[in-house]
DNA sequence: TATCTTTGTTGATAAATATCAATGCAGGAT
DNA sequence: ATCCTGCATTGATATTTATCAACAAAGATA
């Protein structure tokens, strides 16, 4: 097998898109300050309240990102694949990381010193504008789902998962969550059981066909309205 | 009695921090975007998913920053005053306003073009940082809510709703909410007979002193012990 | 003052959700 | 094969929380 030899975060064809904007001396700045790393299934990229001196790049694999809650207790708050910039807004207020981040499959990712990117933030337009659109997209999303886990019952929450996990995720009505059941869970907030059981109510609707761990949403539109109406 | 009169956002005793960085012309340009408004306890300021044209800014008065779900369910965020930006992330996504927001006293505000804000973002780099800082602040905000609003049960929810209004809004352990008790529910995610009991319930035990409206915290590190345990 | 209207409060009840305990099932190790 | 071990599932039950209905209290209006 044939690896690609990336050697740069412009030319890298999982590359975040904001680096395009990038001039040639801040990519080779760039590359100073990256760090390769590997990881198996299950281990911590990121850890909650930990210095946060980087930001990461995924190139392959998944990876969930999460709040850790007393108690053991966590909240997923989405999934990231490669492409994708994963920096909480600790780089920015208290440099901790706001959240933690593992790896779901087999995972290679970036490291990116967050000084370094702070610094082409000032020093760049382009790519400062990137960095706050991508901010305020998570922000959003943060705003949302602070909505939803309010005011949205459990059947709701859960149609919301399964929209996210076919929409944004996998990009596709049939799917292999990857997330076991506690995991599923704790994205839409409430005991595994509970999820199994609405999971069943949504198989004998035949809303969803739920041949575990496969998951294939048959009727799309059922499912949209359910989350819809809480 | 003298009205001061404000002629620029630097000098205004209540401007953003963020502002106190702009050059002569930028300030000049500013002035150009302004617009004040004045409105009564109870009005509009900013209404969800109109076109984010606009920043807001708070000379006197207090306002409430929620989202409204379906079913006039509203979820209370949080309380602006003199001094913050009050700008979601739909200025940088889908330029539509992420949130409403509505006067609760009597409030003088400053409207400021999106498009002002965020052209000066472009041109002047130590703005861009101060705005980047704010929006990251917000993200916390945010990320920190949603684990609570997840994580806690009621009388946790509203232990960290007291020491928000105490700490980070009146500044003072003795305060009158200005809030109804639907609105306290609104913020704490729950009903308000349910609030109304929880209130109850801790002036028995001797935590706080509710004299409706006013709320007197007697005991703040039960409260805090309350709000951390969930 | 008398009458509305809104807001706060309480108790009773229903609905939503978590927890507990037991069981089954599949994959990996021995 | 046999034994583990972790995950999924189910039913029973307890806890949490919302809803409903009634009423009290405080302002507002006429």
């Amino acid at each position: 097998m044939v690896k690609e030899n990336i050697c740069n975060c412009i030319d890298c064809s999982e590359g975040w898109n904001g680096f395009k904007v990038l001039t040639g001396e801040e990519v080779e700045l760039l590359e100073q300050h990256r760090y390769e790393a590997d990881f198996r299934p299950g281990e911590m990229i990121l850890k909650q309240s930990s210095p946060a001196s980087n930001a990461v790049f995924l190139r392959s694999g998944m990876a969930k990102i999460y709040l850790e809650g007393q108690g053991q207790k966590n909240l997923i708050i989405s999934i990231a694949k490669p492409g994708m910039m994963i920096m909480g807004p600790g780089v920015y207020t208290d440099l901790r990381h706001s959240f933690s981040v593992s790896s779901i499959n087999g995972v290679k990712a970036c490291y990116i010193s967050a000084d370094i990117i702070k610094k082409m933030f000032s020093t760049n337009k382009l790519f400062a504008e990137g960095v706050i659109k991508e901010m305020s997209r998570m922000s959003h999303f943060y705003l949302d789902r602070l909505l939803s886990m309010t005011q949205k019952k459990m059947p709701g929450r859960v149609a919301e998962v399964l929209l996210y996990l076919a929409d944004k995720v996998f990009c596709s009505d049939e799917f292999t969550p990857l997330l076991n059941r506690q995991e599923l869970a704790d994205m839409a907030g409430m005991a595994k059981e509970s999820i199994v059981r609405i999971l069943r109510d949504f198989s004998d609707e035949g809303i969803i066909c739920s041949d575990c761990p496969d998951i294939k949403i048959i009727q799309k539109d059922k499912l949209k309205m359910i989350s819809d109406n809480g």
